[in-house]
DNA sequence: CGGGGTTATTCTCATCTTGAGTTATTCTTA
DNA sequence: TAAGAATAACTCAAGATGAGAATAACCCCG
């Protein structure tokens, strides 16, 4: 047996194969009344010209959560303030000891929201960066395990939503409850009662707080102007905005 | 930059400083009515004489899941089937640069859940190790940042008693309602009402399936013999058996 | 400029779920 | 044998949810 004290007491690191770190991210954004995955075009073997998340190695002296930034910031070329309004979470580790041909490479996925990001390739290095509709992903083939990857995250978006105001982040600084509702039913993909939405987002402490400013018109295709509203202080929705039931997943 | 495809394609491991990958388990059981976690004391220095969360390196060729097993297995001496009955999951990573003060150490945090665990020192090969009852944490100082990681696991634990049949893995094969009231207030840490739970386990559907069966004798200080049950087939709880609101958590 | 279609917001109402307390019954212990 | 304790079932009020409808503001088209 070597447990970690032994390991780390007797070890050579250079005498065992190497092991990488990487960090890759599942970075959600909602363009065109779509969810959207950014990916990146792989330009070197293995898996060239196939699309995989953006991602790359930790560097020695870097905090895990912070290369994930910096990779993000990389493909998309945001940086500054419109940065810092991106909420990041780590999602899962990855390290199944065949998921690179290589070598072995354990990943590290953060999972990144932030609302109607602009094309990447605008500002990024990397041309070949695109943001892909989540509903085309079944037509897609994905590099390594990254279809795995971009599903788990799907799931905790969809589940965050549930639990906490992630979906305040999809949306500008000040939105209306439609804007909201748009936001939950793009992430869960599909529709939900207006009605009861807006009575329960109003009656949830601390979701959202009203700014007493309405939209200059209305809807595009008519409506009244609606009220406009900012994220609240609430950390955990309390009671929570469940999913309508799904027989399927719950067995 | 350095992304992942030129990390990957022209780097020679060997010339950068190493990095390891270790798993860490956050074993949790029940025992003489309170949570208790599995620490063992380290014996080489760093933090030699401390408690630390049993764990280990990866194995070149091993899966980190099969890792986090393996560790558990060798530390409680546990094998066969009351392994596979314990319950293992992902938790979370931890990949601060300096959390160990030799090289640069990812470590894969696993949560473990199983109903009352032996002494571990039994059958084991280090007699260093014992389980703490989590109340009695604060009181004690762990290795590395250990005592973060089992913060977030007991985090973990708490919030999936709410959504997910977990509870069902604390006992035993058969169980009474009283054993299962007991799990969920001994994890949350307080007292709940125990005719609305009794209505609760028995309206989630596929929670817990009656067996026909009673207890022998009625509990050791009177009452009538209580029926047994054992696990249902629901991997989600619909509705959820949540928490007591928590004013404080949820701001 | 007027009407039809669209949307935000508010209500109603029946149904479920929850929290708190009570009761009947069965056991154990003293 | 009596007292105390625990299971299981019931009551009742308060809250939350799902479905539908009403009201009013606003856009676009003709």
């Amino acid at each position: 047996m070597v447990n970690e004290q032994e390991f780390l007491a007797g070890y050579d690191p250079r005498a065992y194969p190497a092991v990488a770190v990487t960090v890759d991210v599942v970075a959600l954004t909602i363009r065109d009344g779509e969810l959207q995955v950014l990916l990146i075009q792989r330009a070197a073997p293995p898996f060239a010209g196939f699309w995989a998340l953006p991602g790359g190695f930790v560097r020695p002296e870097e905090d895990i959560a912070v290369a994930a930034r910096r990779e993000f910031a990389e493909e998309t070329g945001l940086g500054g303030e419109p940065l810092r309004r991106v909420h990041f979470e780590q999602l899962a580790s990855y390290g199944t000891p065949d998921r690179d041909p290589r070598m072995r490479i354990f990943s590290i996925a953060y999972l990144a929201f932030a609302p109607d990001l602009p094309e990447p390739s605008a500002g990024s290095d990397a041309g070949d960066a695109q943001w892909l509709a989540v509903t085309a992903l079944p037509t897609r083939e994905l590099a390594f395990d990254h279809r795995k990857i971009v599903e788990d995250g799907l799931e905790r978006a969809r589940s965050k939503l549930e639990y906490t105001p992630l979906a305040t982040r999809f949306v500008g600084e000040e939105f209306t409850i439609a804007d909201l509702r748009e936001v939950y039913e793009t992430v869960w993909g599909h529709p939900l009662h207006a009605g009861n939405f807006h009575r329960k987002v109003l009656s949830v402490p601390g979701l959202v707080e009203g700014t007493g400013a309405t939209t200059e018109h209305g809807g595009p295709r008519g409506g009244p102007r609606a009220r406009l509203y900012r994220a609240g202080d609430a950390r955990l929705l309390h009671p929570a905005l469940l999913r309508p039931a799904r027989e399927e997943t719950v067995r």
